[in-house]
DNA sequence: AGCTTTTATGATTGTATGCGCATAACGGCG
DNA sequence: CGCCGTTATGCGCATACAATCATAAAAGCT
């Protein structure tokens, strides 16, 4: 019992699609990285990625419309922070399957 | 304390990036839905989602290779199954934080 | 062997989007 | 006001990939 639920609606589909898109690119989540050592402003994040200032200001722009930064203007400058331990938990559970795969290899490696 | 752990390989960020990415598309996440009712072959998911027989067979193999699904041929058939409690539990918390933000929306709105 | 059914794959097209350059908008300071 | 520093945005390019069609490969049946 249990594994047959009922099937989610499209939108909610779509909304899951949607957030883990967001998680699908490794510049969003360098920027969800760095801002996790505290917050910073768009120059901190382009010295600490390497990428362009316009390509920063449009991720944090994604990010912040799904919640996951967000902004206090300080002068003419704009600190963004991010408290995601929603990120943080879902890393680990990708964390621990990846490990899985890996163990997986090792003993299939072993065993044959 | 805790806030400023060390930053993640790029390649430990490409590789969750990589696994989200496969979740990020509302057909494969469809597939892993209908395959919670049970083990079944590609023309059952034809019916249930509504894709080409080829869509469908891509997206398998992409999910394959994860490991999100897995295969028993039974005669002409290809029987694809998922158990998935990794998947179940992001969605899970995605689902919390949709939630969570909507709840946020109504609170904003009652108040404003 | 040929024939049928089921699944996988090569080729193609269309669309989305990452990424940077240039520039505009905003905010502070002389 | 003009000037400068910071961030947002219009534009273009390149690439990734979803989606389809057509076709090949695999497995059983006569």
């Amino acid at each position: 019992m249990g594994a047959a639920g009922s099937m989610p609606s499209p939108q909610l589909l779509e909304e899951y699609s949607q957030f883990f898109r967001l998680l699908s690119e490794p510049a969003r989540l360098q920027i969800l990285c760095q801002l996790k050592q505290g917050p910073m402003d768009v120059a901190s994040l382009i010295d600490g990625t390497g990428f362009s200032q316009s390509h920063i200001s449009r991720q944090l722009g994604q990010l912040q419309r799904a919640g996951l930064v967000r902004c206090d203007r300080e002068g003419v400058r704009t600190i963004w922070s991010a408290d995601n331990a929603l990120v943080d938990d879902l890393c680990a559970l990708v964390q621990n399957r990846l490990r899985q795969r890996l163990e997986l290899q090792l003993q299939q490696l072993a065993a044959g």
